[in-house]
DNA sequence: CTGAAAGCGCTTACAG
DNA sequence: CTGAAAGCGCTTACAG
């Protein structure tokens, strides 16, 4: 067995040519799939390919060429379950089409963040950007991109940015499904507790709650909707709150898991039994909501998908072919999932008394 | 204000060259910060770049030169909170030095694992490569890898690997200290939750038990060792063996803090007062371990530092004036913390009975 | 202290 | 269906 060129180091796209009896120009076609190739001439030439284990340079495809077959990832807050999620999608979706994924943890509220953005995509690059919460609402962001010309979408945005991608699910939707869900088990003293102001998520799942109610001609009490700020002490203190009341509520619906699992810490320390006593409900499906006793019913949000759909969209956007994008496909909803578990069950005991009923 | 060459597409080395009237060569000296350029002239070119907004792309950097600028982070379990520290230690260190991370979730027993990770480093061409385990302990990755001449680190491997490089934290040491910690407080009969035989951690938690016991003469009752697998349902699992003996432990140190957060709940659900009646500790400081009540005892593994200290290793190992790495400094130990919160305490309450004494 | 030339490994635009 | 030439934007190896 002879070897062409230099042994040792990779085979570049020449060794390829030299060895087939082809011109590169060829090598090159078989190796990005182009039509119009001889079948017997690529079927040699990928067998060459296989010999000589020869692999494309991205350095060298991104010089010369239109795609870097990289894609970027901007992040803020690395303990969030989220990002992860979306990590993997994104990462799984990029390694099938033969793209790699860079990450960027950025603070929100860094002074120099566009500049760090900018340097980022200008240095990379990359085909396309990928941006989670609270980075995908941040108009310094955004604005360095568009200047960049770099094709991005938002992940789960607070709201739509014209001419921009985005993927999300109804957090509405789900909201209001988790509270029919607990109508139908039967109560109505149901609490809700939401997140900070400042966060779209918030609003939407509240008005989810209340048109769930409102649809069931349940009564909105106020004094069973408290402020929270989606960290888990909050959901402590208003469940203290809730439940030293007079007639307390038998179910609470708590805008994200970590302060469903306030929620649930605080019944137990109050010697509330759950779901008997109380019917806890969270949002996220936090990776702690299955860990704790009894596991919360939450919702499952599609990250995973979110991330796949974000790729998707940016590989083609920058295919040749591409074709005019809609604005109905511009902003894309994936289904999400109700995960009911243990925490939640029919109101068996009366507010106020530990004693059940049959 | 005059702008030469191509308004709106990015500026390139020869626009900074023609501005400042200088060879493309000059600039490239004043961008890699190569010694020898008159201070007058790189103060100039410095000016022009800044007015250009000239930031050199990656590509053509790493196809002409012997860098990429590009760090590869290979990971198996997404859900892991360990990946996401290494991760966010090892983006923000990167950045600093001008380098990019390249993320990519792999199977740990995918059949084509070797071919994946030779894909990649063929195709990127990474300045080196960050493995976490378990994918830094499979002889497959390991071998594609050294085949194709990539430096590697490996974070928190279960064995050090001949010439390759290596960042740790001393498992054995901080669990005697956590024993130590525990003894200290009063406590004789600790109760020690293993983890699975597979993982290297697992062995070393427990030796780091038997040193702290062995050396302060308290027995080990064999009794009280209980087999578990790192995750959360064999901690209650053995909690319930534990608790169920007529003499109790006082204390429990569970081989990580997904088997002690099982325990907690165990013990509550058994009505034992936490850390009155129980002491319990963990290893690994997981988000969830403070979102509990009482917040669980712990070790913060130096996540973040090792992959600071990763990433660094990497490039010094690419300058050109790298010096010959001693095999002292190939395989570094990094120091732990520990966390000590609420779960602990002295004995308060004698085994078998819920009476407090003063 | 500075620069002219060659070349990294591909794709593009064109020609046949 | 195939190929020769030019060029992407840098660094390398040399020369002065």
């Amino acid at each position: 067995m002879t070897t062409i060129g230099r042994t040792g180091s990779a085979a570049t796209i020449t060794d390829v040519a030299n060895r087939s009896g082809v011109s590169i120009k060829t090598v090159s076609r078989v190796i990005n799939q182009e039509a119009g190739v001889h079948p017997e001439t690529r079927d040699h030439v990928l067998k060459v390919v296989a010999e000589l284990k020869y692999r494309p340079k991205l350095s060298a495809r991104s010089l010369a060429g239109a795609r870097s077959f990289l894609i970027g990832l901007l992040y803020y807050d690395p303990s969030a379950a989220f990002v992860g999620d979306v990590q993997q999608g994104a990462t799984l979706r990029c390694r099938e089409a033969g793209y790699h994924l860079v990450v960027e943890s950025l603070h929100n509220d860094a002074p120099d963040l566009a500049q760090q953005v900018s340097r980022m995509v200008s240095a990379l690059q990359p085909d396309g950007m990928i941006l989670t919460p609270p980075l995908c609402d941040n108009p310094a962001v955004l604005k360095a991109l568009r200047e960049n010309h770099t094709p991005c979408v938002l992940v789960s945005p607070a709201r739509d940015v014209k001419g921009m991608a985005s993927v999300r699910m109804d957090d509405t939707k789900a909201s209001e499904e988790i509270t029919n869900l607990l109508i139908g088990l039967g109560h109505e003293r149901i609490a809700f507790i939401k997140g900070p102001p400042d966060q779209a998520a918030s609003g939407l799942r509240y008005q989810g709650y209340l048109r769930a109610m409102k649809s069931h001609g349940v009564a909105v009490d106020q004094d069973l909707v408290c402020e929270g700020d989606f960290v888990f002490a909050s959901g402590v203190e208003a469940a203290n709150k809730l439940l030293s009341r007079r007639v307390r509520p038998t179910a609470v619906f708590a805008g994200n898991d970590d302060m469903a699992l306030g929620v649930l810490v605080a019944a137990q320390r109050l010697g509330l039994a759950v779901p008997g006593d109380l019917s806890i409900a969270g949002f996220d499906d936090s990776p702690a909501a299955r860990l704790v006793w009894p596991p919360l019913t939450t919702v499952r949000q599609p990250k995973n998908e979110m991330a796949r759909v974000a790729v998707e969209m940016l590989i083609a956007a920058n295919r040749s072919d591409a074709p005019a994008v809609t604005e109905d496909r511009l902003h894309r909803v994936l289904p999400h999932e109700l995960v009911v578990r243990d925490s939640t069950s029919t109101p068996m005991a009366r507010a106020g008394s530990h004693g059940k009923r049959k």
